[in-house]
DNA sequence: ACGAGGATGCTCT
DNA sequence: GAGCATCCTCGTG
């Protein structure tokens, strides 16, 4: 189980979305008393700089090279493996993990992951539903793995929550789509998931290979 | 299965 | 005051 590096996100966003599909999400008890949650990730979407449905679309100067530092989205400029966590709706937490150097703006979202671990807590924390429904979203594994804004602009190569990078089986294709929920730019396949795996979120526009 | 509508709070204009 | 990187419930087929 050994953490995923900065240099790991400190990688062109859409590799890092491709390649994280896969990946686990380990979410650690600090206490150290009960094992893990551990999702396996099975859905993603990158978001890079120069993208309008970026938060910090239009931060960034390309004739000066330089960086406003403004708002919510400047965070997203910060150092590579840095959590990026946000209320959306006012209601769901949405966990991002910032990618590229520093200086250069980009996330990746994490949208769906495959219970592997501590389906019990999860569900005690998301209700009595079915499996499939404690993480195939975006807002729904936040819940599941107790993620809010105490893990916004802090590590996520070490514990308590990290990734561990890990390879498909053969049985299995990355496959892209246009990105759920924006309304800018929907035209770009950045959205990155398993092909017909049922943790994905339910939201699914037609896919095309990888 | 699928669609409509509401909840709820932060960010930016 | 509008617009969200969403989810849930409750209708109707």
């Amino acid at each position: 189980m050994t953490p995923c590096p900065n240099s790991y996100f400190a990688r062109d966003t859409l590799e890092v979305a491709h390649d994280l599909v896969g990946a686990l999400l380990v979410r650690e008890d600090p206490a150290g008393n009960r094992e893990p949650l551990v999702g396996r990730i099975v859905e993603t979407e990158a978001y890079t700089q120069d993208d309008p449905a970026f938060h910090g679309w239009n931060l960034y100067d390309e004739e000066t090279d330089t960086v406003r530092s403004e708002g919510r989205g400047a965070d997203l400029f910060t150092a590579p493996g840095l959590g990026y966590v946000y209320l959306c709706y006012g209601v769901h937490w949405l966990l991002n993990v910032v990618t590229e150097p520093e200086g250069t703006g980009g996330a990746v979202l994490i949208r769906a992951v495959e219970p592997q671990s501590g389906i019990d807590r999860m569900r005690s924390r998301r209700g009595d539903r079915r499996e499939r429904d404690l993480t195939n979203g975006p807002g729904k594994l936040t819940e599941a793995f107790d993620i809010d804004e105490a893990f916004h602009q802090t590590s996520l190569t070490e514990s308590p929550l990290f990734f561990v990078a890990d390879a498909l089986p053969d049985s299995e294709t990355i496959v892209t789509s246009s990105r759920i929920g924006i309304s800018k730019a929907v035209e770009r396949p950045w959205r990155f998931f398993v092909e017909g795996n049922r943790f994905v979120s339910p939201a699914t526009p037609s896919a095309q290979k990888a």
